[in-house]
DNA sequence: TGTACATCAGTGAACGCGCGTTCACTGATGTAC
DNA sequence: TGTACATCAGTGAACGCGCGTTCACTGATGTAC
């Protein structure tokens, strides 16, 4: 590739990196200004629409990345789950961990799920959407491995996405201790849907 | 009471009005001006300081508002409860119902929970978390009166609160027929959670 | 390899706009006597 | 009840500010021959 190429990435990447690293508890990406992103990147805040038509497609961008983050969360979890079994504490963990590993991409993905303008919360619906799907496959296939039916896949595994999301924007704002009680308050609310759903599902096959 | 601190109370609450009027799935409190606001309440900018010394402040009274809707949606619910049973089905009704006559105070109340500036992020946590408490001893009771113990009933609350305000965002922004089926996948999940905290709390009681 | 031309990422000046906030004011309402 | 004064909710002009966006530009990099 050559070397004007080449530039062309590293300064979109700083306008990335710049519009992420002003995000924080108290501003979200909604509250940012295109020249103060330009600003954060050192470069003239006309130089931006070199890159992005505006500052919502530079966020989109954002959002697909951290999409990409969700599917290498899974797969990981996937690959530790094969190796050390404990599905819910495993998860728990490499969810905290990446969590801790990408703070403000997720923060993004958290916050603007409500609350950004449509083609936002749409496409990180799409990206928490396929999430989900892809949990629900698994526990599905726990529980034939287990031999231990459940009810209602899908909505266990929407259940448990929106607890595992919610607890982590807590989690990204809380000091290491409150987290490790977080954790432990996750596994357990966790545990409590797959034991409710499997008890759903004995009961509906008895009838 | 005089006249003129009448009219006060009416501009006060016509700002208020303004304010909640502008929150949209699009638009967050963070996103108005002081200006839109006192435009759409009728008002020349300049007199909204006779009301509140900024917007953040009007904000906070409509959040105290929000808390005050929680607390009657609890005596409500409590109510029904005690007349038609079916707790979880209940509750779940009574909730949505008051979302729709709310719609706006909850949207407030839903998405600067995490969001927006401290002060407003604290005292949103602290209704809800109020809210929680009051759940938790009904769990309880509950509980109690059913002979049917259950673990971590805070636990369990807050997992329900969870689930509950979250659904509860989505249903803002649903048509009506998503709406009966988001209160269906809502009950089928609370449901899960208390039956998963009866296993466990009859678990722990026999090893 | 050297030269002449094309491309294009980054620039700096300039624009109009809505914003929050200040200030001195107005005139209706309220109060004291 | 009537009069003189005080209060104070609402006003309109004015301010400085950061914003998004346009425009013609520069000069290093890339390409054709």
């Amino acid at each position: 590739m050559s070397t004007r190429a080449e530039q062309k990435l590293l300064t979109r990447r700083s306008l990335m990196d710049a519009a992420l690293a002003q995000l924080s508890p108290d501003r979200g990406f909604g509250s940012l200004s295109l020249r103060e992103v330009a600003r954060e990147a050192g470069i003239a805040p006309t130089s931006f629409y070199r890159h992005f038509v505006d500052l919502d497609e530079l966020g989109l961008v954002l959002v697909d990345e951290g999409g990409v983050a969700l599917r290498q969360l899974m797969r990981q979890a996937r690959k530790r789950i094969a190796r050390d079994g404990s599905a819910i504490s495993t998860s728990v963990e490499t969810f905290m961990e990446y969590l801790g590993k990408n703070a403000n991409l997720f923060r993004l993905m958290l916050r603007e799920r409500t609350g950004g303008s449509k083609p936002f919360r749409t496409a990180i619906k799409a990206e928490i959407d396929h999430f989900v799907t892809e949990l629900a496959d698994d526990l599905r296939r726990f529980a034939e491995e287990q031999n231990k039916p459940l009810s209602d896949a899908r909505m266990v595994a929407e259940a448990m996405v929106t607890l595992v999301f919610n607890q982590g924007a807590d989690a990204l704002d809380a000091t290491p201790k409150e987290r490790e009680e977080l954790k432990v308050k996750l596994k357990t609310e966790l545990r409590m849907i797959l034991i409710g759903s499997q008890m759903m599902a004995r009961h509906a096959s008895i009838r």
